[in-house]
DNA sequence: CTGTTAGCGCCTTCAA
DNA sequence: TTGAAGGCGCTAACAG
């Protein structure tokens, strides 16, 4: 019966009575609409899909949910998965939420350098994209992410204002423009501060906290030591941490520490970290509705836009003047 | 034609030379079969949902990971929403996942007491649900879970084992049968060791970590202070050791700490956390093959499991014999 | 082995 | 305001 549509989607009105009659119909059977007919006959999902690398990675879940809370305002729902970092899992990926007929993706690249072409593939067979968090290169597309450049030097001034001199910074894979451009950061402030860049100070790591804490267990064993570590993201962050534990070194006594991105409960380590803090429900809230812009008003321009966020620095005492 | 959908679906053998022309003029076209299309066709979705409170705690998306992992190695996909342990938006989550003909739900109950009509509904429906982590009273439901009993005794054992007579515990809220086991857990140990259970060191709280911090600074604030805390879970116990922070007891010089659910990188505390680690990838592993059992062999025993897994002691300074 | 066909359940005309 | 009918893209069954 197209009546029963009509009173489920609202679309048509329906007399009182016969719609009274048709909600207790609905009730009695017990009747779940099929979303599956109704999208094949719509070209409708409402869905929306997410790839991060890792969710097990603290700064990712709220990016999910910060997207997940503005799809759902929205009447969106959200499909998550983890491309582990992987470009081959990750094309696999986008081709499964294409498959699944998502309405749009939000991408969180994966550090093995993305073929360009991957996503420029998709964009012109009309798939939204949203570049969330890491930013390509030449790729024409919607971004959001954190003020990149600003997020480091935002740390670093803060550790030249305590007096610090010597300061390392430890950063993630420079495939990623983020880390290129944190790293810029840490040199403008640097610059700023009318201070030389010593590139031995400049510590190349990756995503993975076990290979940045054996760089930096060997970076620290030689002399002369930094007075300070800086480091550009989370996992490498952490990574550092665990090079100064093990070699017996305190912060703020021996070594100050400050790090982009929150780790869990940083506020409980002993001393608590200095961290500057993305805001990442933000983040995710504000990729979900350009996406959603695009997908609503398909008339909008083709100007693709670039929303950057500001970071806020936490102060902690690993960084505390002495 | 349907013979393109024989090469593709691989159900039909078709002749080598045709094969390579259908797959030719798939690259060519950069065709895309539409899953939403042969869901319907087929009523097979090869799609799970999974609904927890918050992936933002550090255990969940562990164990949507796990049950990731083990869908897609069985080439299914899974939706992973969040409930904020509010009982009304699980309701409309499984609801919107049934509608989306998710083929079975992994769940992990809100802490607000569900009613167990909305999950045996959804039972006789014919939708398959697994419950993970937090196992309902009443249902006959698969559950897959950690051991809830031996979780807490094994951290209250460790306490008494170093030394600790006066064993305070800190617990979620007792509307989860969880947190009522972990309970008694401990009083078994205790009663193992034949120590007398003092009502006035069984806490009860809650899983916001601030909340749990008002309790225990309170609690703390009387004496005799106990010489031991046991936390029943990570957000409790995260609250209690913000508690200790902010009351400036330190530990495990002014009391023990240890609690059950890892805190994300908790080797980092200063002193390191003693912890009773869940199996978490393993509980969503569990779970999912459980759901998939159920999916493939339609034929399978009417008989509900119960999968209890084993919990792991990891110790940490907190608990240090002095 | 290959091509044709009938729906899957829904929504959207369009006619009554 | 109501009901009937077509077709979204696919696959399974069947005919050639």
């Amino acid at each position: 019966m197209g009546t029963v549509s009509h009173v489920i989607t609202g679309s048509v009105p329906v007399s009182e009575p016969l719609r009274r009659k048709v909600w207790a119909a609905i009730r009695v059977l017990d009747y779940h609409p099929n979303h599956v007919a109704r999208s094949l006959k719509t070209s409708k999902t409402r869905t929306l899909g997410i790839i991060v690398p890792d969710m097990t990675i603290p700064y990712f879940p709220k990016v999910i949910r910060g997207a997940e809370a503005a799809a759902r305002k929205r009447g969106y729902s959200l499909i998550a998965v983890n491309s582990d970092d992987d470009g081959d899992r990750q094309r696999d990926l986008l081709s499964l939420l294409r498959s699944q007929r998502v309405e749009g993706i939000l991408l969180v690249m994966a550090a093995a350098p993305t073929p360009a072409s991957q996503i420029a593939k998709m964009l012109e067979a009309g798939v939204r994209i949203v570049c969330v968090d890491r930013i390509p290169d030449r790729v024409d597309v919607d971004c959001v992410s954190v003020e990149d450049t600003d997020a480091a030097s935002i740390g670093v001034e803060h550790l030249l204002a305590v007096g610090h001199r010597r300061i390392a910074i430890v950063t993630g894979p420079q495939s990623l423009k983020n880390e290129r451009q944190r790293l810029l950061g840490y040199k403008l402030a640097l610059d700023r501060a009318g201070l030389p860049l010593d590139e031995d100070l400049v510590w190349l790591g990756n995503l993975r906290p076990e290979d940045v804490s054996a760089l930096c267990r060997e970076k620290l064993a030689r002399s002369p030591r930094p007075d300070a570590i800086f480091c550009t993201n989370g996992p490498t962050g952490l990574g550092a941490l665990r090079a100064l534990r093990d070699v017996g070194l305190k912060t703020p006594e021996d070594i100050a520490f400050a790090t982009v991105d929150e780790l869990m409960a940083d506020d409980l380590f002993y001393p608590s970290i200095t961290t500057v803090v993305q805001p990442a429900l933000d983040i995710g809230g504000t990729a979900a509705d350009i996406l959603l812009n695009r997908i609503e008003n398909a008339a909008g321009s083709d100007e693709s836009v670039m929303v950057r966020l500001r970071p806020e620095l936490k102060v902690g005492d690993s960084s505390r003047r002495l």
